[in-house]
DNA sequence: GCCAACGTTGGC
DNA sequence: GCCAACGTTGGC
């Protein structure tokens, strides 16, 4: 099993809103970025954790959630009406896939990225490093541990 | 609102 | 293949 930290803008899809979802998942759809794809594409399996980040205001880990599908292709891309259309991708060659993700649960004390960068085991994470812009990125098994932990310990 | 970092585009 | 210009992300 591997485990996934996945970014996103709370004023678009918040992890509350993943609790209301049917069945309480989402297709992980709109990701244009070629390194953040391959992730999903290649190497994301069902099972795999997810840390649910929050950017924007306020950045921090807001729970955990799994992936429950492997990838498939991701039709908003040939929608002309969506935000994220990409006319490079067709349904015979699609250019953009995406996965589903699967609430699992909403730590009672968010993890905030100011005090993600104070805990010493931490500093080599992928999220911490400066410039850091991925939005889908691989977390180790022991950065998951140290921040399943520290989410137990706020709780 | 600002700005640094980064990815992409397109001219050459 | 290089690189300048541009757009976007995302923390502060």
């Amino acid at each position: 099993m591997r485990y996934w930290l996945m970014k996103s803008e709370p004023e678009c899809f918040s992890l509350e809103d993943l609790v209301n979802a049917p069945e309480q998942t989402t297709p992980w759809d709109g990701v244009r970025n070629y390194q953040a794809r391959n992730f999903m594409r290649d190497e994301m399996r069902p099972g795999d954790k997810v840390l649910f980040y929050h950017s924007g205001k306020n950045p921090a880990i807001a729970g955990l959630a799994e992936v429950s599908r492997e990838a498939y292709p991701d039709h908003t891309a040939w929608d002309p009406e969506n935000n994220h259309f990409d006319p490079r991708s067709t349904p015979e060659a699609p250019r953009w896939f995406m996965v589903d993700v699967k609430y699992i649960r909403t730590f009672s004390s968010p993890l905030p990225l100011a005090y993600l960068k104070t805990v010493p085991e931490l500093q080599d994470m992928a999220l911490l490093r400066k410039g850091n812009r991925l939005s889908v990125q691989p977390v180790t098994e022991n950065e998951f541990n140290v921040i399943m932990t520290l989410a137990e310990m706020k709780s």
